[in-house]
RNA sequence: GCCGGUGUGGUGGAAUGGUAGACACAAGGGACUUAAAAUCCCUCGUUGGCAACAACGUACCGGUUCGAGUCCGGUCACCGGCACCA
């Protein structure tokens, strides 16, 4: 019989529908396992050949642990919010949630033709208000702990969507999604406090068990640096603080900079004699995006603040006081002082501008460039009471000194900002607030949620930074919740971060109408245990879901402080040419094409073995036939296997097998695993195989490919024997001493180099072995003239003989 | 510039310090077939040789070791992230 996918895939697709095998049950004595995959946006152009590789590898990892005997939560949603859908509207005259709707309709068609494992009962849609009622109850708690504020302040602004930009969503200068122009922009916005957290979301990255580089890569974007907080006294009275972690530089600070927006340079308006050219500079600067500041960093530009000079505490020098853009606002207090003979950047502005530059740290040449030091044995020079201390010993020496005389502390900085977390757009949550000339801010009474979006006629957003939402005067004008008085309600929405900040919780309790999720669900659930997501997510979502996550734990609705105990990520597939696939490309992969001609089992199986998961992979139309012939292979087998128990001959090849692919699918090695079943199907057809042989073959397959694996057990006659499905069966375990041969082949060195093999019983004592070896022809040759110096046997491996020639 | 990662046949890729190239794809040869597809068998790192075999070979240079793709030091190339963060 010929192996006919289509039939029975659809066969099995719709025994799953209605057998609910995959459904998860909350509560069971069974030890729990909660996977999970980032939930996908549901775009218009339906599933990518993207989405399958992480999506199979968990679905792999899901059902072996069924197979193991745990309570499996697998779930799957749709992060449906977002601009793509909103742009779409606004072109097609299509209502958002219509076009949802649609894309979600044809992602779930298209993710059950794959056969995924996934508990559709579970299925969330962030879109839905009974989902986002929870969201935007998160946000008022957010609101209500001080954590959410609004303030104004300078914002990347998108010239394209026309919309806010959080700092985590501007790459290389432009908008991450569009590629257009992000501007600097001051706008008023709602702000959330992910600073307050950033210690912790350090500090806890430790306990968890992700791998190595999203780590790095989180606390590189937090960028925690410690130093001190110095305050320098003027010649018109204001101090001026700054930040830096190089303290024992300080009688090198031969002048200092403000940035321009800094606060001191209005103030200072009467006093500075240049005032002119001050005001002209800040302008220039504040029309500049941040993009163009850096994009200039050849030259360095500035005006010095005439009329004001500094006083170097240490030292009581004056020294003059600039303001340049190189020196960044929103960090550290936004003002430094200068050490041009040991900063690049101070030394630069420095010889541009004429500043003196004291060498305090010696062994460069700070004639030629600033001497910056990559480790802290620098000795100290030309600095008073440090002088001949290493620069590791002048840190904790000037931080005790400053201390002592009241004029530094230390300080800890980061490089995380605050989350810009308003935008002006249509398609995402409202923000549950009113705005009432009384009472100020006021948060909805939670009875009142969801605050649902309300229909509007055009989803256009407007130059001015307005959301459509604004134009909806009877939505907008309410009544204040506090005082009864008339009130606006905020127009701007929620980021598409924020319902994909917490949607694994929903995953655990998602009807509850009374709770976000009960304790009873996140107590048993929680957290997740296996996450896999791309590494683009490690600043943005996963970062921004840790911070949820942590304030939910603080006000005792989670009873963990982390989210997900451990976190893999999957390499991205490049199209035909080791090229991104984009449609401009043409080398975009439809899975649709490869399932109508292969069946979503070659798919899965090929998407798993195309090379290893962490890494980028090229695909390839041609090779996914080699998946097929393999399972081709598996099926035909039925035809060959004689009736009986497993086999004697096939027992060491399957237990070896069973411990590689068991292994190898909890390191997600999915590639070997596949190489190993291969190797055994192989050697099925070589030596012959029985029912009992192939029955191994379909439980270890069948995470891989379980819709043909089904139907092979079900005409194998093992479903009616078990009244279960394999997928059912408990996964085959093996026994380590069953996994050798009787004989084992020994490589046979000479001095380090391969001259013959022997097949020798396996475990043989090292003498028995070195006979053999010192017996066999070719190493009879070798040896001829030769004395045998040192032997050195590794059991099972090889012999290595060490010759010397004969005096 | 800083932080990660990678470099192995024609291709995708395997190798706890222990027989480099598992497993596949492509290619070539053969069987079956009227023919094609499918299937099955054989060859397949480079050089020399009919062969047995020998020499060379995991980006490059050096080191440690009985033994290095793997460990250490240095160099080059590519990929990803961050980047005027004081």
């Amino acid at each position: 019989m010929k192996y006919d996918f289509a039939r029975i895939e659809k066969k099995w697709q719709g025994i799953w529908e209605e057998r609910k095998p995959y459904a998860a049950v909350t509560g069971s004595e069974k030890p729990k396992f909660y996977g999970l995959i980032e939930f996908p946006y549901p775009s218009g152009q339906g599933l990518h050949v993207g989405h399958p590789r992480p999506f199979t590898a968990m679905d792999i990892v899901t059902r072996k642990k069924r197979m193991e005997g745990y309570n499996v939560l697998f779930p799957i949603g749709f992060d449906a919010f977002g601009l793509p859908t909103e742009n779409y509207a606004i072109k097609n005259h299509i209502h958002p949630a219509i076009i949802t709707h649609n894309n979600i309709q044809n992602f779930t068609r298209q993710l059950k033709m794959l056969g995924y494992g996934f508990d559709w009962d579970r299925c969330v849609d962030t879109t839905d208000p009974n989902y986002y009622k929870w969201t935007q109850w998160i946000f008022l708690q957010l609101f209500k702990n001080g954590l959410a504020y609004k303030t104004t302040m300078p914002v990347n602004w998108c010239t394209s969507c026309k919309c806010v930009l959080a700092n985590e969503e501007v790459v290389n200068g432009v908008c991450e999604r569009c590629g257009s122009e992000v501007v600097r922009k001051e706008k008023s916005q709602w702000m959330l406090a992910i600073t307050k957290y950033a210690q912790r979301l350090i500090d806890d990255l430790d306990g968890l068990d992700y791998i190595e580089r999203v780590k790095i890569q989180q606390k590189n974007w937090i960028g925690r640096s410690t130093g001190a907080e110095v305050t320098f006294k003027t010649t018109c009275g204001d101090d001026i603080v700054v930040y830096t972690t190089r303290p024992d530089t300080l009688f090198g600070a031969t002048y200092m900079v403000l940035s321009p927006e800094h606060a001191y340079v209005n103030k200072w308006k009467d006093i500075l004699t240049n005032w002119d050219e001050v005001a002209a500079y800040v302008d220039e600067a504040a029309h500049k995006s941040d993009f163009e500041r850096s994009e200039l960093n050849k030259e360095k530009t500035g005006v010095e603040l005439k009329g004001v000079k500094a006083i170097n505490p240490v030292n009581g020098r004056e020294i003059p006081v600039f303001i340049s853009d190189y020196v960044l606002v929103t960090y550290g207090t936004g003002a430094i002082m200068a050490v041009p003979a040991h900063d690049d950047r101070d030394w630069e502005f420095a010889k541009k501008f004429g500043c003196e530059i004291v060498e305090v740290v010696k062994g460069g040449n700070i004639e030629e460039g600033a001497f910056t030091l990559k480790d802290d044995t620098g000795i100290m020079v030309n600095s008073g009471f440090l002088n001949g201390m290493t620069v590791k010993q002048a840190i904790p020496a000037m931080e005790k000194w400053l201390e002592e005389k009241g004029i530094g502390v230390q300080k800890v900085n980061y490089k995380l900002r605050d989350w810009v977390f308003s935008r002006q757009r249509y398609w995402g949550e409202p923000i549950p607030l009113v705005n009432c000339p009384k009472c100020g801010w006021v948060p909805l009474p939670e009875d009142q949620l969801p605050l649902v979006l309300p229909q509007v006629e055009s989803y256009e957003p407007t130059d001015d930074g307005e959301s459509p939402l604004s134009k909806m005067t009877d939505w907008v004008n309410t009544t204040c919740p506090c005082c009864g008085g008339p009130a606006k309600r905020e127009t701007d929405t929620m980021p598409q971060w924020a319902g994909s900040s917490w949607y694994f919780l929903r995953y655990m309790d998602p009807h509850n109408d009374k709770e976000l999720v009960s304790k009873e669900a996140e107590n048993y659930w929680g957290p997740v245990d296996w996450y896999n997501g791309g590494m683009e997510h490690t600043t943005l979502h996963l970062l921004y879901s840790r911070f949820w996550h942590k304030f939910l734990y603080d006000i005792g609705v989670v009873h963990t402080s982390e989210p997900y105990a451990k976190r893999t990520s999957h390499g991205m597939i490049l199209g035909e040419g080791g090229e991104k696939m984009s449609k401009s490309r043409g080398n975009v992969v439809n899975p649709n094409d490869i399932v109508e001609q292969y069946g979503a089992d070659t798919m899965r199986l090929h998407i798993m073995f195309i090379g290893d998961f962490e890494k980028a992979v090229t695909w390839s139309n041609e090779a996914v036939k080699g998946s097929k012939r393999f399972l081709d292979r598996c099926w035909n087998l039925m035809d060959i296997a004689k009736d009986g128990e497993e086999s004697k001959t096939n027992e060491a090849i399957i237990h070896k097998t069973i411990k590689k692919v068991t292994e190898d699918i909890d390191s997600l090695k999915m590639n070997t695993a596949i190489a190993a079943l291969m190797t055994m199907v192989n050697e099925f057809y070589s030596k012959g195989l029985t029912k009992g042989d192939l029955k191994q073959l379909m439980l270890l397959l069948s995470p891989f490919a379980p819709h043909m694996v089904e139907e092979m057990w079900e005409l194998t006659g093992f479903a009616e024997k078990y009244g279960k499905m394999a997928m059912q069966m408990p996964w085959p375990s093996y026994d380590i001493s069953k996994t050798h041969e009787a004989e084992k082949e020994m490589a046979v060195q000479v001095n380090g180099k391969l001259r013959s093999t022997i097949v020798v019983p396996v475990d043989s004592q090292d003498q028995v072995v070195i006979d053999a070896a010192c017996a066999d022809e070719k190493i009879k040759r070798q040896m001829e003239g030769m004395e045998l110096v040192k032997t050195i046997v590794v059991k099972n491996k090889l012999i290595n003989l060490i010759l010397k020639p004969k005096k």
